[in-house]
DNA sequence: AGTCACCTGATT
DNA sequence: AATCAGGTGACT
């Protein structure tokens, strides 16, 4: 699911419903969904804290609790975070949960139980999100700041832009979208565009996510079916095979990184 | 820079 | 039965 639009939208979901908060207990139900941590950890550091706030950085989600506790979730691939009204009723999948004071639950749902959650202190929460790269909606992402990045790295340029350490919060789906808005073609290594297209590229990021954050934020406030039919449509993503809206041209499939890259082979050059 | 491991469920 | 999946960290 989740790229840096769904985690928003989990974010804002989250923040809307449990800012204040009590949470009166933790249970990990698969110790391997703390990883790299214990279990325990996560337990004794989230029991009897309050819920101060709920941001998120890259695609991360992070919890700020009383007594400069946070606690950060990642969702990986197929990881929800979202409230039941009754903690002691769960969806089959859940890996691990928060009981909140008044009886809800804050659930880690995930079927392939990749995602994790985390427990740390304030100062250390800051140390590990200071290792990510840029929130590519803030200020600070401009044309000047992709270009300087850009130049430093020989990667594909669809490689380079799902890299964390750049730009935090693209994955698979908007870093194939925003290149096909820029028509640039995803193996072009980084270090080779020429700013001009730079430029292009900074607003195709910035556009393509902004859409999707619309989308996802309406996605997630609905039932699951409804997910996938509010999302923008895509241009290039999972679309091998069909043909190009703009050249007719038909929609490819390649690998990169051990990931399905997709792009036009008429837009992109 | 590539390949695997971590997992399960959907699709071919 | 095999392949694929919106992610990432740990190995070569």
């Amino acid at each position: 699911m989740p790229e840096l639009p769904e985690v928003e939208a989990v974010s804002r979901r989250l923040r809307e419903q449990v800012t204040g908060a009590e949470i009166r207990r933790a249970r990990v139900l698969r110790p391997r969904s703390t990883y790299p941590q214990p279990p325990s950890k996560v337990e004794h550091l989230a029991a009897g804290r309050t819920i101060e706030a709920v941001q998120r950085r890259g695609k991360h989600i992070l919890i700020y609790l009383s007594g400069g506790i946070v606690l950060g979730c990642h969702l990986r691939m197929t990881g929800n975070l979202h409230v039941v009204p009754d903690a002691g009723t769960r969806p089959a999948s859940t890996r691990l949960y928060l009981e909140l004071a008044d009886g809800r639950g804050i659930v880690l749902n995930d079927p392939r139980a990749l995602g994790v959650m985390n427990a740390f202190p304030l100062a250390q929460a800051e140390t590990l999100m200071n290792k990510l790269g840029i929130e590519p909606l803030s200020a600070e992402f401009t044309p000047d700041r992709l270009i300087e990045f850009a130049a430093r790295s020989k990667m594909p340029v669809k490689v380079f832009l799902m890299d964390q350490r750049f730009i935090s919060g693209l994955g698979n789906i908007y870093a194939a979208e925003a290149l096909y808005r820029a028509r640039i073609h995803p193996a072009t290594p980084a270090s080779q565009i020429r700013p001009a297209r730079l430029r292009r590229l900074h607003a195709a990021i910035v556009d393509v996510l902004n859409d999707a954050v619309k989308s996802a934020y309406i996605a997630y406030e609905r039932p699951g079916q409804f997910r996938e039919a509010e999302r923008f449509p895509l241009a290039v993503y999972g679309r091998e095979g069909v043909c190009c809206s703009v050249c007719h041209r038909k929609i490819r499939r390649l690998t990169q990184a051990g990931r399905s890259t997709y792009y036009c082979p008429g837009c992109q050059r």
